[in-house]
DNA sequence: CACGCAATGGTAATGATTTTCATATGTAGT
DNA sequence: ACTACATATGAAAATCATTACCATTGCGTG
C-alpha cells in the first residue's frame, strides 16, 4: 500500500488511493488506508493538503524536509516550489508575532501549462 | 445576520454563527447562514481559512484587500499579519512556475500570548 | 497447541456542508 | 386592489469524507 502511494507520485485522495487499490486486486480496508495515510502524515513522511472541497490529499515525500506545493486546478499536478522566502518571513513574523509555536501551511493552486495553453477544449 | 457577523468580529464557523443567531433569538436557517457567509466569501468580504477538523471558518473584512492571518490553536484569535513578502513571492512563484492564473492561501497557526505565556494551567 | 496482542477490514456513526422543495415575501403589471 | 412571477427563506433530507467500533485474522511466544 506504500507502494501504490509511491506509484501514485502525486497528492492522492485516501478514497481514491483505496478505490484503486481495490481495483488493482489488493484486498485493503478503507480504515487501513486512511490508518497508513495518517501514520505518513504523522511520521513526516507525507505531505498532506486540503482540496477546496475539504477532501485531504497526501502525497509520499522521500525527503525529511518541509515542503509547499503548487498544484494544478484541473488535472491535480503538484509541483514542488522553492518556498524559502515564506520560511524565512514564516519565522519572521512568529517572532514579531508574539504567539509561539508558529507553523504554517501555505498552498498555491494555478493551471498548469498543459492545462492552461492546452487544448482540453478541441 | 450581517451584523452578527460583524459583531463576531474573529473567525467564527457557519454552525457556530448560527447557534449564536438563534440563541438570540433570530429567527434563521442553517440554509441562510451557510448562503450568506459564502456570498459574502465569494464577493471577497470575508475571509475563509479551514480549521484542522475540516471546518470552514469566516471572517468578516472590511476592506478590500487580500489578507493573511495568524490564529491562535488554543482560543482561536485571529490576528491579521503583513504578507507583504508572501505575496511577492507567491507572484513571482506564479511568474517563473509556468502555471497560471495562480492563487495562494497562508496560514499560520500559533499559540498567542494569552494562552502561551499564559495560566492555563493554574 | 493454546494464549495474547496488535493489525485489519467491514460497517455504522459523525459532522459539516449542499441540495431540495414547499412556503413566504415582495415587486411589477394590469 | 389583485394576480402573476421571481426571489429569498427555512426545515429536513441527502452527500461525502473521515472516524469510531468491533469482531476477526495472523503471528509470535510460552
Amino acid at each position: 500500500m506504500l507502494a501504490a502511494l509511491i506509484r501514485a507520485a502525486d497528492f492522492t485522495s485516501a478514497q481514491n488511493l483505496h478505490q484503486r487499490l481495490v481495483e488493482a486486486g489488493e484486498r485493503v480496508g478503507l480504515s487501513t488506508v486512511y490508518r497508513t495515510l495518517t501514520a505518513l502524515a504523522d511520521a513526516g513522511r507525507a505531505d498532506v493538503v486540503r482540496e477546496p472541497g475539504g477532501e485531504r490529499l497526501f502525497r509520499y515525500r522521500p525527503s525529511q524536509e518541509h515542503r509547499h506545493y503548487l498544484l494544478c486546478r484541473i488535472c491535480g499536478l503538484g509541483m514542488p516550489v522553492d518556498a524559502e522566502a515564506v520560511e524565512v518571513w514564516a519565522a519572521r513574523t512568529a517572532a514579531t508575532s508574539g504567539y509561539a509555536d508558529v507553523q504554517h501551511t501555505v498552498e498555491l493552486t494555478g493551471t498548469c501549462p498543459a492545462c492552461a495553453g492546452g487544448d482540453h477544449s478541441s
